[in-house]
DNA sequence: TTGTATGCGTTATCAG
DNA sequence: CTGATAACGCATACAA
């Protein structure tokens, strides 16, 4: 099977190069006859665009660079996924780019990024806050940032869940389930949804009358020592009936824990994570959790970045998409 | 920051285009002194090869599409992750197609991908053999088929785990750790892998001097029904002591319908699952399974489709990937 | 060692 | 409604 070309078919139709590209991108006027004829020809020899040809006459790739900083993340897969099949839909295809949260890595990505010429550019979180002015890109590249907040918000736009509302519902619903003393466990560096998520904890305690005391409500854990660490705030606070886990990673170790410490979730403790990860549902108990929607996520996604690719977009805005609470075992 | 061009480079350094080009690529002659200017003038300008064009020029487009069914399940997340950055670093960048098993977006995306003029094609398993024959592509891309055994294996190299060898250790696992009756858990449908999975159960009975009747020790179950079946299996044959399930996803939830019937893991009936998924690790009580290398998997991979794109590829060939026990709490 | 000229396949401009 | 022509940026054959 060779490979024809716009000269080929308009040879085998007897039209011309440019009545052919025409025809093919129904663009400019002429005559049914010579409009079937042609696609009669294109289907006959199977001939496909040239996209490099197209690409380099119309300065248009007809892709888009995805940065994600792990894709074997469950959360990070799945949002890809949509965005990738939506975007496919669009005509475009997806360059995936894991960055596996090195900033080298990103670096390396985005000068390939804009070698290829693509069109727009989603970044999904990070390490840290996006820096359009740090990176090896031509500024006139249209991005859209996901989850994390970039350092400068003028020239793109911004799209997260409601991480606030999901921990405000998500400690509420603890206190509705009679925890007298909900803590929230975390991290010691936030990312940027990590405050949200901090802040909604706060406020619904404010909201319902209860005190709130960084020293003695927040369990900050590091990624070694869970354990004992757990144990010994366990041994200083007995009166803890209740844990809002900043992210369902954690929930599932700190569910680990606590049942090694004899701990009874959810008739001594309560426990709820953050992204409703499919293992969840697979925990004993199975894990309480605020979900975010993926699907809305990426329509969001890609619509606003589209929109700017064609120039009609509005920047330095902010998008924020709602949570639900998704309740399983481990509340009571 | 504009674009430049060769030819900007060029003026700028006051030679030729042809000479910046054999400079950027270290290819043909020229004086130690002018390679030098023009790198430096490149260095200053922040120069990038525009792909486009040069894809045109050389009928090569620097980038490998990947076929894949799902990317948000975890193992073939990992996987398209690994060949993904293995790629990168070879100057490649990595399409992304997922296919959600069905057959008419696989063949859009085959379509997008020869249009897009790919230098090579992984296709990582899929609902059904994949067929060279029925693709909208031309037939000379290369092509490297994992896990699941292609139609045709003359023009590719099929790379796949060594599904047999991992069922037949599992098996024996369960044996030596006293199972007197155990059973293989599987779907209706196998793949091919699953095939191999089902003969390594079976060779690991005979070799040990156990009887195999595939109408008593296989359980075959559906996506629905599968505590009914499972209990009613159980009535009928109480003296199973061991369960190899095809893959963790089923495992896992074996698992679960084994602690609602009342069985204790391992106790009454140990169990053993194929993928290694992370899920694994948080199940009561945790899982075991057979893990497949997937570091070595895309390495692999990778390697034969640039052989194969580099034109010294061996076709027809078939790789086997050594597999491992991974030994947890739901084995003696 | 270097420069000139050509063409890859496409679309856009302009003329008819 | 249609055709000729130029140009996108690059690599290469050929000439010098």
């Amino acid at each position: 099977m060779a490979n024809y070309s716009i000269k080929d078919i308009a040879q085998l139709s007897g039209v011309s190069p440019a009545t052919v590209s025409r025809v093919i991108n129904d663009n400019g006027r002429f005559s049914e006859a010579t409009r079937q004829k042609v696609l009669a020809v294109i289907q006959e020899t199977g001939y496909q665009t040239n996209y490099s040809a197209k690409s380099l006459r119309m300065h248009k790739s007809f892709s888009i660079g995805v940065l994600v900083p792990d894709i074997s993340n469950h959360f990070f897969a799945s949002l890809v996924q949509q965005i990738e099949a939506i975007l496919f839909d669009q005509g475009y295809s997806t360059i995936i780019c894991n960055t596996a949260r090195s900033s080298t890595k990103e670096q390396a990505y985005l000068q390939m990024l804009a070698s290829k010429g693509i069109d727009g550019l989603v970044i999904i979180s990070g390490p840290q806050a996006f820096d359009i002015e740090q990176a090896a890109l031509p500024t006139t590249i249209p991005y859209v940032c996901i989850d994390r907040e970039p350092k400068q918000r003028a020239d793109t736009v911004f799209i997260a869940a409601n991480h606030y509302q999901g921990a405000f519902d998500a400690t509420e619903a603890l206190l509705q389930r009679g925890c007298q003393r909900p803590i929230m466990a975390l991290h010691a560096q936030l990312s940027s949804s990590g405050t949200e998520r901090l802040h909604g904890f706060q406020d619904a305690l404010k909201k319902n009358n209860r005190t709130f005391d960084a020293q003695t409500q927040l369990l900050q854990l590091t990624d070694t020592d869970r354990l004992p660490k757990l144990k010994a705030y366990l041994a200083k606070f007995p009166a803890t009936d209740g844990i809002f886990a900043v992210n369902d990673a954690l929930a599932v170790e700190l569910l680990s824990a606590l049942t090694q410490l004899g701990q009874k979730v959810p008739a001594e403790i309560q426990l709820i994570g953050f992204d409703d990860d499919p293992l969840d549902q697979h925990t004993t108990p199975t894990l309480s959790s605020v979900k975010q929607d993926l699907t809305q996520l990426a329509q969001v996604t890609v619509d606003n970045l589209l929109k700017a690719i064609n120039h009609q977009a509005t920047y330095g805005k902010s998008i924020s998409i709602p949570v639900t609470l998704a309740l399983r075992e481990s509340t009571k």
